[in-house]
DNA sequence: GTAACTGCAAAATATTTGCATCCTT
DNA sequence: AAGGATGCAAATATTTTGCAGTTAC
């Protein structure tokens, strides 16, 4: 697991500090997406709120991490998959937002499904984001 | 058109007031999604910064409007459509982000796919937004 | 007249920036 | 040693809250 953090940050030209092993530590933990304030609160008092919003920048620059957008306009971010690269973000999948526990799942196998745009509008990024009841609070 | 504006807001029983009337007005001719900003700047002087807040927040909780989530995690608004009622939102249309004039469209002819979830899953609601260049850009 | 709405001030929260210091390579 | 990363302080920006005064009904 620790491996696997080093490798990213190596791939990307970003050097090993504790704070950016931390915060992949957590976004890997969580298995799902994280708001600036979970990371805050999960890593109380081992670094600056600074210093957060600077690694979460750096990582959504390098196509570490990506945004997911929530009806609620509040900002969350979760691990890419190994397609995106900086730059180029393809995070093909949906979104899905618990009502109830508000945990956010990205569901890998669900593609998003192509839309029809009408005639003159070209398509770059899609984001599917679903809401509703999660299978744990389904139970 | 005023006359509209009119029965939104009495049908809601709000009452009429001339910053809801003009934020009615300011969302229609825009044909599309607005910003708190946008709507602070095309109403410069008139009201105030918190009445925006107020009134918007006052609107979405009628179901007058929607947010829009954004991959960029801005926070914007649109008209509803009639079928939208209080506490039930149904907005089952694509909203597409222009990534060069940054205008925000309400695709009201491309129908939210339906997105297969796994079991156990129940989906409420599902938000699709596509972006890219719109046909204005492309031109 | 009463309840709802607004403006202003201020509090609370969130985000960004500059700079000195420390850490990674 | 050099460049990048962090912490701290402070500037900005955003959103919320309280309350007194005003307006709609």
């Amino acid at each position: 697991m620790q491996t696997e953090f080093l490798s990213i940050l190596k791939k990307n030209n970003l050097s090993v500090t504790e704070s950016r092993m931390k915060i992949l530590e957590l976004f890997a933990q969580a298995n799902g997406a994280l708001a600036h304030n979970d990371i805050e609160k999960k890593s109380k008092l081992q670094f600056d709120r600074v210093t957060i919003y600077r690694t979460l920048q750096t990582f959504v620059e390098k196509g570490i991490i990506h945004t997911i957008p929530t009806a609620d306009n509040s900002v969350l971010y979760a691990l890419c998959k190994d397609e995106c690269t900086q730059g180029h973000h393809n995070d093909n999948h949906v979104h899905f937002i618990c009502d109830s526990c508000n945990v956010t799942y990205c569901l890998e196998h669900s593609n998003s499904p192509s839309v029809i745009l009408p005639k003159g509008f070209k398509q770059n990024r899609v984001d599917v984001v679903v809401s509703g009841i999660c299978l744990k609070c389904n139970a």
